[in-house]
DNA sequence: GTCCAGGATGGGC
DNA sequence: GCCCATCATGGA
């Protein structure tokens, strides 16, 4: 094998309104993360295709392009194009957000947050039992304590990849967690229910019953549907799924506490709105309701 | 000590 | 279909 078929660098293209830094500010919004790295405008992260490891280091180089280092083997050019793909995933590069900036330019509740933080785009959760995990272990809890919860989850049953004396980890797989009882999870302190729910979704992927392909097959309300028909899984985290996980740009987790919050922040009121008041300003927000929602959390997250 | 947190479920009506 | 008690723990 010729060895210069392998090489240990990609040059990835941004779109021009992407902005890294934007993107970085989101994902160093909790020190408690585990998934990934952020230091120096620099992005480390264990990224797993076809059960294959990659540790990579993502940053910019002069001419605004994203540079992704392999830090622990090179690539081969299948696994090159592979690992593209996932990146460009990951930071939604191939959304084409001119009518989103369009709308929220002239929305009320939008226009501050999309100035505040232009060139940010949905960060992705590609895996998709990580996606529905997060988004029970969220649920009804403060984020802070979220953050614990999962880092213990993370740690307990994950893997990692040691480098330079640092652990990187890779999210406990279904197959593993499905062998769990719920004393398992019990034990780190999630409650009864939300231990049930997270074996019971794992046992279901790892028999085949649901799966990311499965959804994407469907359309929104199909795939949404098809998510609150899972015990455990009601309409928040059905969307926040769907937005995270599939992409869909009309999921729309619209009982989020914090987007409520956000509202009320924005809207200078002394009570929360209500569903009704969501959706009456969410009216112009057609199809871009996910970008709409992530752009709002910022404000308080 | 009190209130609230990236909600969901199952029961009653 | 809507209302509501309950889950259950930690953060602020």
């Amino acid at each position: 094998m010729n060895t210069q078929e392998f090489q240990d660098e990609i040059i990835i293209t941004l779109p021009f309104d992407f902005n890294l830094s934007a993107n970085l500010g989101y994902l160093s919004r909790n020190t408690s993360e585990c998934m990934y790295e952020v230091e120096n405008a620099q992005l480390i992260k264990v990224i797993v295709i076809h059960e294959n490891r990659y540790l990579v280091r993502i940053h910019l180089n002069n001419h605004q392009q994203m540079v992704v280092h392999l830090l622990n083997r090179p690539l081969n050019k299948w696994e090159k194009a592979g690992l593209i793909n996932y990146i460009r995933e990951w930071f939604d590069l191939d959304t084409d957000l001119t009518q989103f900036y369009e709308i929220a330019q002239t929305d009320q509740l939008l226009h501050i947050p999309v100035q505040e933080h232009y060139g940010l785009r949905i960060i992705g959760l590609s895996d998709f039992f990580e996606a529905i995990c997060w988004g029970i272990i969220g649920q009804q809890i403060n984020l802070t304590f979220a953050y614990t919860l999962k880092r213990r989850f993370v740690e307990k049953f994950g893997e990692s990849i040691e480098w330079q004396g640092k652990k990187f980890w890779i999210f406990p797989t279904c197959e593993r967690i499905a062998q769990l009882t719920p004393p398992d999870l019990t034990d780190m302190k999630m409650t009864l229910k939300k231990s049930e729910y997270i074996i019971e979704i794992a046992q279901l992927l790892t028999r085949g019953a649901l799966s990311k392909e499965q959804l994407k097959n469907l359309n929104y309300k199909e795939a949404e549907k098809t998510l609150i028909k899972i015990r455990g899984i009601g309409p928040w985290t059905a969307n926040y799924v769907l937005m995270r996980c599939l992409r869909f740009k009309e999921a729309f987790p619209i009982d989020d506490v914090g987007l409520i919050n956000s509202i009320k922040t924005l809207q200078n009121m002394d009570r929360k709105p209500t569903k009704e008041e969501i959706l009456k300003l969410a009216h112009h927000w057609k199809h871009w309701e996910s970008y709409a929602t992530f752009y709002l959390w910022r404000i308080l997250y």
